[in-house]
DNA sequence: CAGGTTCAAATCCTGTCGTCCCGACCAGAG
DNA sequence: CTCTGGTCGGGACGACAGGATTTGAACCTG
């Protein structure tokens, strides 16, 4: 175990990425909530909006997430309470491939991927000798 | 009864762009409203909400429009009905200085760069023992 | 002056997005 | 096996956003 852990106050547990997520097959509904700062409750209601929540792995008739759906929460929390969508406008920017939010076809953007990939590149090698 | 105008079958006046909007100095709020395909009273309500309606001209008591505020009123309908943003969410998104100059100075986006950027080394680091 | 527009403010209405409650159920630790 | 605490679904409730309607007066334009 790294320096996960989740012991964050209780509110707001900024915006895990891939990393920051326990490395596991599966999740509790209690600590998708825990990672992504959504209550349980929530997320059960969720699941009747969101085509993408609504096929959640089930055994017996628990939720069984996985590493990506927490991601999926994560973002769907973005919209909602960061960028001020509606409900609707998140299942459809979900949807969206790419262009969801127009934001990342922008030059900028791009050259900052660029960036990043070359840096993983740098690593890579690094690590290869 | 040519196909000039508001001859609009009856509801969705397709995305004027600039040059679909006559080119006169200043709009009634009935004329924006035809234009626009926004209610009276709705442009109203917004004026309350969106502190760039709030600031139209006025002779006497009445609203005078122009050409920009009725783009303005056309950019906020498609954001709340076609994109499903909340009003508050609209109103983030037009404050954005307008997605040209600064634009990856949004928040989200740096702070996800950073945040794989810190990922990207953590992982250098941990690989490096 | 008439008839249509526009005004502000108050009230009303519908849908959205949760919130709460609760007995029953079940997985895993001991 | 037993206990314990997380999880189950589902229905009633509710707060607030986002308009819609109404009213009576003021205003412009021909």
């Amino acid at each position: 175990m790294s320096a996960s852990s989740y012991e964050d106050t209780d509110a707001s547990p900024a915006e895990p990425s891939l990393f920051q997520i326990p490395n596991k097959l599966y999740f509790t509904i209690g600590e998708v909530s825990e990672l992504s700062g959504v209550e349980t409750h929530v997320l059960r209601y969720w699941e009747k909006k969101f085509p993408t929540l609504g096929r959640i792995q089930r055994r017996g008739k628990r939720r069984y997430y996985k590493r990506e759906d927490v991601l999926v929460v994560c973002r769907i929390r973005e919209l909602l309470y960061d960028e001020g969508m509606t409900i609707k406008g998140a299942v459809q920017a979900l949807q969206m491939p790419s262009a969801s939010s127009a934001a990342d076809s922008r030059p900028r953007t791009r050259k900052a991927l660029t960036e990043v990939r070359k840096a993983l590149e740098d690593i890579s090698r690094s690590l290869a000798n």
